[in-house]
DNA sequence: AGACTTCCCGTAGGGTATACGGAATAATGG
DNA sequence: CCATTATTCCGTATACCCTACGGGAAGTCT
């Protein structure tokens, strides 16, 4: 009945921590280099870039002295989403609304300067300064409600998850399209043949409806906007109403 | 100025199209067998046991052959993915609601027997009639409030990405038990010491408010099944109540 | 000067996808 | 029966990936 506790905690808070005692031989590097490389490297070429040997080659060193500051690389993909995480510097004195939108704004920007974080799951996060104090800030924005204690974990992680998934949505396409060349428009038109030689009229009869009365004129990225704007507006319309006496008028 | 049309779409809709005459040698195997033995094998040991090695392997026939069958990986998987999108099956007469919680239904136990779909992007996803079908059911659903046509786009899109990313998040969950052994409990227990150790209450006071209230007994995965019907009654209810007249009371 | 602590890293092994070109195997036409 | 044609089958070679292990190197402290 051993209890393991995880060697990437201390790592995820050093900066909570005073710097130990200087002894033995001194360190090239710091876990800030690494980390901070790492991210530069996925930033410009993808997560795969991000690689123990491409990192370490950007930084004049052997593969295998990554492993000094670093315990493998899934534990270098964490340190690098709470990084930036952390980095979006989340903080706000106004409404709901506006905490809500300053949230959802820094975290379309943090995906669209970190695309790769979309290739990373978000089942269990690295639980770390930056990804408690989003929990924290939405969790505020939601309290300034008022509403009741029990309501609140689902109300934010409802927030939380409708603008990941819009970020996520987004990051994914733009990876797609530095991978393939392609914007999401030319993809759709290089499968334009579809509509022609194989979609069948009658088993789709609402589509068809809806094309003829011209409402696909939209890109695809710009329906994905759509739709979580629509999203967004009445999921927080409902936050709100349900702290409002649940039925009243506007 | 050349129209590039892809190799995948034949493919996609194969079902659609009439067997060729049977001249020159003739295959081992077809597209159907590779697909089905992908999918079993990324069912049992998770995508990346859906190699092209692998594959083949399983079918007792050199890695090569099977580009026969199959343009390259990426096709592969896409054909995996519109298969299994297709296999749900869905067809329904009822209510708005009941063919939602059917669609909602479907999509979870489809990520349950399939969970490496949550390692395929969302994306540009296969359009084949899989997607298609899911598409059509999804706004044939919204389109029985009688909204107005501008309106149904948004308002399937924003069901398919509240369903398809609560299942995606519950098949992460299972993928990550499998590869670490560790239950979402368990791997929480292992990070028990954030509490004692590096958690700074002073600058998380709505988690501690929440906290010692004692709202966090649940785990982590019931939060997230909380938050998601939450969020589906919310947005459910938004979409109905858009069409009755924007204040209406009940 | 000697002890001690810590960092640095070479090697080796088992994975992955796929371009290319030639051999194998069937039906068909004469 | 033989030649032609169409198609399937596949061996080889390349350039990546992660990391266990253990010994040598380079500092600080007494």
């Amino acid at each position: 009945m051993e209890e393991f506790s995880p060697r990437i905690l201390p790592l995820l808070w050093r900066r909570s921590v005073p710097a130990r005692r200087a002894v033995g031989r001194p360190p090239r590097l710091s876990v800030d280099i690494v980390v901070t490389t790492a991210i530069r490297l996925a930033d410009t070429e993808g997560l795969e870039a991000a690689s123990m040997a491409r990192v370490a080659a950007e930084l004049s060193v052997a593969t295998m002295s990554l492993y000094t500051y670093v315990p493998s690389r899934p534990e270098l993909v964490d340190l690098m989403v709470d990084e930036v995480l952390w980095a979006r510097g989340l903080t706000s004195d106004g409404t709901f609304r506006e905490r809500v939108l300053l949230y959802a704004e820094r975290t379309f920007a943090m995906y669209r300067a970190h695309p790769w974080l979309a290739e990373v799951p978000r089942a269990r996060p690295p639980v770390g300064p930056g990804m408690l104090a989003e929990q924290e800030y939405v969790l505020a924005a939601v309290a300034t409600l008022g509403l009741p204690v029990r309501e609140l974990n689902r109300a934010a992680a409802g927030i939380t998850t409708w603008v990941t998934s819009a970020a996520r949505h987004e990051a994914e396409s733009a990876l797609l399209r530095r991978t393939t060349g392609l914007s999401s428009d030319e993809w759709w038109q290089q499968r334009g043949e579809l509509w022609e030689n194989w979609f069948d009229v009658g088993s789709h009869p609402t589509m068809t409806m809806i094309w003829n009365a011209g409402a696909f004129d939209r890109g695809a990225d710009q329906q994905a906007q759509d739709a979580y704007e629509y999203g967004l507006g009445l999921l927080l319309a409902g936050i709100e109403r349900s702290v409002e006496g649940d039925d009243r008028v506007p």
